[in-house]
RNA sequence: GCCCAUGUAGCUCAGUCGGCAGAGCACCUCCUUGGUAAGGAGGAGGUCACCGGUUCAAGUCCGGUCAUGGGCUCCA
């Protein structure tokens, strides 16, 4: 299935987005979802996070009234600039998932400050209540009216059209305003509601998103049907502000992240670094399991490394600058650690017998991310990745890509993410300096990769021109429950790197043949993974994942002898236990507890210490709590982190102990 | 890298017209010794991101730099 309108599993709701023809305001693949989304939109992810590229691809239907609207307020919007800018020259301006947009070409960039003005008149002509009129012009008349109008951009787009074949252009005129447009629009202004829509920021954004052409400014509007939608649009972004990962990692001390240190470069904290633990030994598990083994490899290398790589020449751009060193060559830090396991392929003959071969390794790499892309620990300059790498005789490929995304499956059941779907990025045949020539190997590993997904029952799309220099590719998008969407993972399929390091296995046939490799990280890097967990839960993680796992608070002073007992026999069985020896109250300490988000608390005092019990109350369900014995509790706690159980939602049943 | 915004105590934020640096929480000390989400009192803590300029006087005005946030581009 590798039309570009996939199923769109759990993400959208099917038939809610469509496909349309462009609106001519709008820039090639305007977002647009009619109606209310199902889920928020908000829950987007973090507030003012961009719609999704993935969406760009799913356009709406033409004729629903929200989507009139929302086109229209562009034009409003842009009226109303004009009003305060006379300047500004048009770009597009189309409906978006939340809203809408419009791109201004400007002397002087516009600033949010210049918005509440804005806003103010787009009301006022809002509830003048003009009629839109739609004149159509011949595409030569157009572009001479555009010329007429000053308007650059405009006209480069009308050209565009017509020399697609446009035979005739539309404008769509409302007062004093024109604009080229497909439409459709509402037929009066008053058919907006005054009060669902509110410019929302200023950005910029290059013309035809091509850097190397003038810095538009965008200003971005919010449009709902109503008041209410507007609102809670709203309040789900406030809440999504409360669970992003920033926030969260400095109230629970997973990360910090230190100019001193670099940008980019995030210091992990105690808290943070069980975090990691805790996923790297997942990791060991399921990998040995699955028939991996471990490796270890530096942080630097030799450019000839990278040159034999391609890297040099084809990622340069995301490396940091090398080392010099005199009379050797340069040294880089490693973007990626595929070349390393390749050598460790290389170091000596392989038999067809040892494949598939399995290497992996949590390697740390770094990346030279431009400084306005850094964000949290979702973009960073650092990273440490769930890599490993699969060696395979062709026969062995299809069924090895099968187990790899078996195993994202797994992890993702296990982290409760039911919302996520591949893309399957193919290469641009047109594109040569983008990707390593060899047609015969695209055709082939691309075909392998389409058939794996053909007989998968996970949800895919197909997009040309984003894979790897050296091969397709398989993104993992992953939604969580605060809505943000991110690539988790990926996997790789490669031809390219065996030619380049001349990778070679003896055959059945005594003669040696080229293995196929498999890139594939399902855990991604800790960075973007622990961040997009810490928002899936809200900051709360399971027992087992938990940087302290029980906190025990004596009711009072005398019983820190008996709370003593209890976290020791807790850590004799390797549990991250505390003790809340401090002179605070006892309301304090279970406050102090919760707001660190600690899954089990535990409080002793009298009544526990003559029974040998303790009182436990959990995270999740707060007040509710049980007595029972000390025994009883230490097992009950070693079998939610032995099971890996995600306790941290409240339909997990607790493990029966004894 | 480019556009916009922001930067005051560990955190969240006040600080008016340029005129002595503020609050809550957290932290420390003392009192309180308790049965399920903030007991009480006191204390300490700031080169107002950094550099320069204007001014009798700059947290406040201007310029530059750095960082962060939101976009564009790019990607795990």
């Amino acid at each position: 299935m590798a039309e570009g309108r996939a199923r769109t599993p759990a993400l959208a709701p099917a038939g809610l987005r469509r496909r349309v023809r462009r609106p001519w305001t709008g820039p090639p693949r305007a977002i647009i979802i009619p109606g209310p989304p199902a889920r928020p939109p908000a829950a987007r992810g973090s507030p003012g996070r961009a719609p999704m590229h993935e969406d760009h691809e799913a356009n709406a239907d033409m004729g629903e009234p929200l989507l009139r609207r929302r086109h229209s307020l562009a034009h409003v919007l842009a009226q109303a600039v004009r009003e305060v800018r006379p300047d500004a020259r048009l770009g597009f301006g189309p409906a978006i998932e939340t809203g809408f947009y419009y791109d201004f070409l400007l002397e002087t960039p516009l600033s949010d400050h210049d918005l509440a003005a804005v806003e103010e008149r787009m009301r006022r002509i809002v509830r003048e209540d003009q009629p839109f009129q739609r004149v159509d012009l011949p595409a030569d008349e157009a572009v001479a009216r555009l010329e007429r109008m000053g308007e650059p951009l405009k006209v480069e787009w009308a050209r565009e059209l017509a020399a697609r074949g446009e035979a005739s252009l539309s404008f769509y005129e409302n007062g004093a305003f024109a604009d080229l447009c497909e439409g459709p629009h509402v037929s009066r202004t008053g058919e907006i509601a005054a009060d669902a829509f509110k410019l929302d920021k200023v950005a910029g954004a290059y013309w035809r998103g091509d850097e190397k052409r003038p810095m538009l400014t965008r200003v971005y509007g919010l449009a709902f049907p109503s008041r209410d939608e507007l609102d809670a649009f709203l309040e789900q972004r406030r809440l999504a502000e409360e669970r992003d990962h920033r926030k969260l990692g400095r109230e629970l001390e997973l990360f910090a992240i230190s100019p001193e240190v670099g940008p980019g470069l995030p210091l992990w904290l105690p808290h943070g670094t069980v975090v990691r633990d805790e996923l790297e030994a997942l990791a060991r598990e399921t990998e040995f399991r699955a028939g991996y083994e471990r490796v270890a490899t530096p942080h630097i290398t030799r450019a000839q490394l990278y040159y034999t790589s391609g890297h040099l020449p084809y990622y340069q751009e995301g490396m940091f600058p090398p080392m010099r060193l005199e009379g050797e060559d340069d040294y880089y830090l490693k973007p990626m650690n595929c070349p390393h396991h390749h050598m460790i392929y290389a170091h000596r003959p392989r038999s067809y017998r040892e494949l598939p071969l399995r290497l992996a390794e949590y390697g740390s790499v770094y990346r030279y991310e431009q400084s306005g892309a850094l964000s949290g620990l979702l973009r960073v300059r650092g990273m440490t990745m769930n890599d490993a790498h699969i060696y395979c005789r062709p026969d062995q490929l299809e069924e090895e890509l099968r187990a790899v995304v078996e195993m994202h499956r797994y992890y993702y059941d296990l982290f409760r993410l039911s919302s996520f779907w591949m893309r399957l990025s193919l290469h641009e045949p047109t594109d040569g300096h983008k990707y390593v020539e060899d047609p015969e190997a695209w055709a082939y590993s691309e075909g392998v990769l389409k058939r794996v997904l053909a007989t998968l029952d996970i949800p895919h799309r197909a997009r040309t021109g984003e894979a790897a220099f050296y091969g397709p590719k398989i993104d993992f998008q992953i939604r969580n429950v605060v809505g943000r969407e991110e690539t988790a993972s990926t996997a790789q399929l490669d031809f390219a790197m065996p030619q380049r390091f001349d990778l070679a296995y003896i055959g059945e046939d005594g003669q040696p043949h080229r293995p196929y490799i498999i890139h594939r990280a399902p855990l991604g890097t800790h960075e973007r993974f622990v961040a997009f967990l810490v928002e899936h839960f809200g900051g709360a993680f399971p027992t087992w994942m938990a940087p302290v796992q029980v906190a025990v608070i004596p009711v009072g002073e005398r019983f820190l002898g008996y709370a003593g007992k209890v976290a020791a026999a807790l850590r004799s069985h390797l549990l991250r236990a505390q003790v809340d020896d401090s002179a605070e109250s006892l309301n304090k300490k279970i406050r102090r507890a919760t707001v660190a988000k600690v899954p089990n608390v535990v409080v002793v005092g009298g009544r526990d210490e003559e029974q040998g019990a303790v009182t436990w109350r959990r995270y999740v369900s707060q007040k509710e709590q049980i007595s029972l014995p000390l025994e009883a509790f230490v097992a009950t706690v070693q079998a939610l982190r032995a099971g890996r159980l995600m306790d941290n939602f409240a339909d997990t049943e607790l493990p029966k102990v004894g």
